[in-house]
DNA sequence: TTGTAGGCGTTATCAG
DNA sequence: CTGATAACGCCTACAA
């Protein structure tokens, strides 16, 4: 491999007038110019990125962790910051916490040491000692998909909130009353907003809720159909269903189908995110569709900002919208279910 | 940001002990290690992995590029090379050519100036002049996926003749005479082998093949519509429908579901790659699963090797071994179709 | 057992 | 316009 000193060598100049030439960083003769391009071409001269670095205190990196790169949700989200990163010079290392905090733990500080100039997370659990200590050191941090307290940093969320209302609004509209929900996990920002959103159509609606129908399915396809089933035991269950991520939108399908139900003749089924595949099931998924690669950019861009940024930090909160997509898995209350069912 | 200077200075010793203290490279009085190890902990400090890495040369981080990572089948990959990159202590950056050429070429030289010990690449296109130079000068380099010829490197992939031969034995078990295909671009090893064993499997089954039932599908759900479209055009249709992978199979069901065929009672499917969703479908979608996790994983623990390996490197090919497993949506010739349209 | 000093490949300051 | 030279933060002979 060849460096700076083998390109002077072979140029017949100092390294200092190789450094300024591939820089451009001040005016060199033409005859030495052309020298040192023709060397730098001859030898394949690529300047090492971790000399350059240690000396400008740069790395021109960008640090991404997510807490799950199973779920398309978060390749989505990749593809988006990665599309930014490229636009703009960065190069990109990512991490997959795989939701869990030590290695979540363990990336920062491989990620940190590797001196990146920033760095996104969707973390995995509560604000911790790391990374508090980040943004006290006011290190270039944006949080993504979930929010968590006790930190002011910038973030780029979703409209959960809303998305879960309008997905249980949906299910209202059509006169269901009995809607049962599997939630991720309660200690996520997600999760919560998801279940306020879900309440709040459910208070608007003047539907009584005690909560019962909320299953909790961790996130993930088991989770879900352990949930889903548990709700379909219910002496009076319910006659909808809402999931809130594909993941857990697949155990529902499946819970619903040990059972030998039909949707949406026996119950109806909203999902959360749109999927491809969602068109080819039978029937189609009614799903909140979230602009999830526009989440990874916004992100990334956020971040690029931040960095970029001299003065006094202001931090940032993003919230991106969502979407309704209305297909044939929700339909009308089944016959013989629903209003005397309640027990209001 | 603390460095090792600063650590010496708090402890009142000198740099080489600290880095001693911390890397366990010589033994040090207890007094003094108690002293440094208190103030690396008071200071959190952190070693800056770029002055390590371009002193001892030697970076401890993998690249992996993969070809499409909205494909859920390189999420898969790249879980598997993850696992194996934190149990091994490397880290890993990861980009994403995205099947451009052009993007892979530039990515190339981003790691390549970041001095990664070693790259995992599913190459998008052919060997080009980047990857020539490498393996000439023995840069530990693993292709998976794919394989590329013109060039004498390891490789880790799977199985596709035989995977597509065993799918489409299945069919031809069922009856079926007129199978059709959506493949990838034959410009890629898994293209050509997952053709070749199509064509071996209608070979030995005495089946004329006269290529006309083969549609390039270009690996993307769009691309499979289009080509399947054109199938069930064809006057003579086919039966049966093998498609090569988790997208394609999406592109074909929906391309069938427009013609307003039903599976399995109209035209047989089975798909490539085992996904979470085909659980779901009704029918459930009969498939030839791949060991994905298992291929990043093997891939990750080639290159560890190549890289320890001090001696003359002998390229290794390493084949891993699918599954079919069959679930509703392959089934008999439907009445009225199939030995009667034979043309032979 | 400990410290000093040189150098990894760059960039940037300072003379010429 | 050009060339020595001193860092950047770390590791590691070599010396003490």
């Amino acid at each position: 491999v060849a460096t700076a000193r083998d390109v002077a060598r072979q140029a017949g100049v100092s390294v200092s007038t190789v450094s300024h030439v591939l820089n451009e960083t001040r005016t060199v003769s033409d005859a030495l110019r052309q020298r040192v391009q023709q060397a730098a071409r001859d030898l394949e001269y690529e300047p090492n990125a971790m000399a350059r670095s240690l000396r400008i205190r740069r790395s021109d990196t960008l640090g991404l962790m997510v807490s799950d790169l199973s779920n398309p949700f978060f390749t989505a989200v990749v593809r988006g910051v990665e599309d930014v990163a490229q636009e703009r010079g960065y190069a990109l290392i990512l991490c997959n916490s795989n939701e869990d905090p030590l290695r979540e733990r363990d990336y920062l500080r491989v990620l940190l040491s590797r001196q990146v100039d920033g760095l996104m997370l969707s973390p995995v659990g509560q604000s911790h000692e790391s990374l508090i200590r980040l943004v006290q050191d006011r290190f270039p941090l944006v949080l993504f998909d979930r929010d968590i307290s006790g930190i002011d940093v910038s973030t780029v969320t979703l409209d959960n909130e809303r998305a879960a209302f309008a997905a249980v609004c949906h299910l209202v509209e059509l006169g269901h009353r009995r809607i049962g929900m599997v939630s991720g996990l309660p200690s996520h920002s997600t999760g919560r907003d998801r279940i306020a959103g879900y309440r709040r159509a459910l208070r608007e609606a003047e539907i009584p809720d005690d909560g019962q129908l909320i299953g909790v399915g961790n996130s993930t396809s088991e989770g879900a159909t352990v949930a889903v089933s548990a709700l379909l035991d219910l002496a009076e269950r319910p006659t909808a269903v809402f999931a809130t991520n594909s993941l857990m939108t697949i155990g529902a399908l499946i819970a619903i189908q040990q059972r030998g139900l039909s949707v949406p003749e026996d119950i109806s089924v909203v999902g959360f995110d749109d999927f491809l595949w969602s068109a080819v099931l039978r029937p189609r998924l009614t799903t909140v569709a979230q602009p999830t690669y526009e989440l990874g950019r916004t992100t990334a861009e956020l971040l690029i900002d931040v960095i970029h940024s001299k003065g006094p930090v202001t931090t940032r909160k993003i919230v991106l919208g969502g979407q309704l997509i209305v297909r044939e898995s929700s339909g009308p209350v089944p016959e013989g279910r629903g209003l005397h069912l309640e027990p209001a």
